[in-house]
RNA sequence: GGGAGCAUAGCUCAGUGGAAGAGCGACUGCCUGUUAAGCAGUGGGUCGAAGGUUCAAUCCCUUCUGCUCCCGCCA
């Protein structure tokens, strides 16, 4: 294909006003005038604003071509680029051809209208809806986080951990698992027992999709100190409300020679990095969430950029909760988990920010999350934020053996399943740490986007894997 | 898994036991250096599906399907 400039480019004034130039795209809107021309917008993607086309009526295809390129068509258009005379945009083209790509079918029908379009309906057209400004906004937005989680990793001198998708370990216990198999549905192997015989399964063994790559992750983390995941996890939980996928990807750094305060800084260092990211890379996609999706949006970021993050002890949240004067539908004390309404009161009424909560009983947390000296709780941490709950969940590991050991037994696991990951502990073991950030949670937070189906390309939920 | 709600034009929604409505979009015309333009007109419907009640059902009842929201699970 023959070279050509992004419209972003075009529009940052990249290029020499007065030179030729082409562009390709699709049409937002066209406005035919009498006075002998029509104005076309036409957007690529690379940017919010869409570029202005001046098409004028002595071209050879205008009556057969131009004016039938309605919203969604996909043109080629060179010309001329100069200052706008008109207002909203510094520069446009004046066409001195335009090649029309692909027509419409149907105007009509077309589900990308010029008006407003519910997100629900959006989904219903997924194939297309990245054609809209809201999608098209977040998904910069999603890119810009993701790069700028990268880019933060590799200056802090993070290795970034290719986890397996597939996991034949059950020991994940996150939550339910998709199956991976290759056996016949119709006509499953049994055992003498008449349970399915996995031995004859893929792998030999019964295999998942995973939930986590933390434990994965932590082998490395014995080797390269600073390691990360970054890729998809599964849970095949049947949840369903606007902040649950079925697929979604998780960030997942985990650190060596490091506590739980390690932690929680680096939680708050990464989100502080991605939001500014954000705010410096991605000002024109967020002028319209602020117009458009959530007033706050803008605010909300400067405020994590600009604040250090409120951080409370689960006994002390407790105490707030309860001191509160807020009729709660279930009762607050200590030993219980937080329901959303309490981490709502916390982070939204309360504090207005993202918060750290740290130090939950133990009965209420993972077996791998490391005992406090009290006996009573674990090192544990959730940044809780206003609108989405909780975003990072995370903790210090359990280093020692003899204490993990107990905790397993308590919890009445398998020991003989966590074979290797009770190896790291007796194998030159060391205190690290590490948490899990939802990166569909914070492409919402940032974005102000309502439902998490709306900021991953192709949402997979309870019923709905269309697309 | 528990609870609530919704389903009428391409989209967003009114509405009524007795002849299907609006706004936006589409189309046509007029107008215009216009900005999701303005003005006028035209077309567009198995009222989610299947049963039932009734002289008569889009409306009332039952079942089903789909979607949304809240709670639980968590990220």
């Amino acid at each position: 294909m023959s070279k050509h400039w992004s419209i972003s480019d075009l529009l940052d004034g990249k290029a020499s006003a007065d030179t030729e130039v082409t562009v390709k795209g699709w049409v937002r809107t066209q406005r035919p005038s009498k006075a002998g021309f029509s104005f076309i917008n036409l957007h690529d993607g690379s940017c919010f604003n869409p570029i202005q086309v001046i098409a004028p009526a002595e071209l050879d295809n205008y009556d057969s071509d131009v004016l039938k390129a309605t919203t969604g068509a996909s043109l080629v258009v060179t010309g001329r680029l100069v200052a706008s005379q008109g207002k909203g945009q510094s520069f446009e083209i004046q066409a001195t051809s335009i090649e029309v790509l692909g027509l419409v079918d149907d105007p009509a029908s077309y589900p990308i209208q010029p008006k407003p379009h519910t997100m629900e309906f959006l989904r219903t057209v997924a194939h297309l809806r990245p054609r809209t400004n809201a999608i098209g906004a977040v998904t910069r937005v999603r890119n810009c986080l993701a790069q700028a989680i990268h880019r933060f990793m590799h200056e802090k001198q993070f290795n970034w951990i290719h986890t397996p998708i597939i996991t034949a370990s059950d020991c994940e216990g996150a939550g339910e698992m998709f199956r991976v198999s290759t056996l016949d549905q119709t006509n499953l192997p049994l055992t003498d027992k008449g349970e399915v015989d996995y031995n004859q399964d893929f792998f030999g063994k019964e295999a998942f999709l995973t939930v986590s790559g933390q434990l994965n992750v932590e082998t490395y983390c014995m080797a390269m100190s600073k390691v990360y995941t970054f890729g998809p996890t599964f849970r095949a939980e049947n949840s369903n409300t606007s902040r649950h996928l079925a697929e979604f990807w998780m960030v997942e750094p985990e650190i060596a020679f490091a506590d739980l305060q390690d932690n929680a800084d680096l939680a708050e260092e990464m989100l502080q990095y991605i939001c500014k990211a954000v705010l410096d890379e991605r000002a024109d996609d967020l002028a319209f969430f602020n117009q458009r999706i959530d007033k706050t949006v803008i605010e909300r970021l400067e405020a994590i950029v600009n604040n250090q993050f409120e951080r409370m002890d689960y006994t002390d949240a407790i105490k707030v909760l309860q001191t509160s004067g807020k009729k709660f539908e279930y009762p607050v004390e200590w030993g219980v988990d937080l329901q959303s309404e309490h981490e709502r009161y916390l982070a939204e009424e309360k504090i207005g920010r993202p918060v750290i909560l740290m130090n939950y009983p133990k009965d209420i947390k993972a077996f791998y999350m490391r005992l406090n000296d009290d006996e009573k709780t674990v090192a544990a941490m959730d940044v809780l934020a206003p609108g989405i709950g909780e975003m990072i969940g995370g903790s210090q590991r359990e280093e020692r053996l003899d204490v993990l050991d107990r905790r397993i037994d308590e919890m009445d696991l398998p020991k003989e399943h966590y074979w290797w990951y009770r190896d790291l502990r007796r194998y030159g073991t060391v205190p690290h740490a590490g948490f899990g950030l939802g990166f569909e949670r914070m492409v919402a937070y940032t974005t102000g986007m309502q439902n998490i189906r709306d900021v991953i390309p192709f949402p997979r939920a309870p019923g709905s894997a269309e697309f």
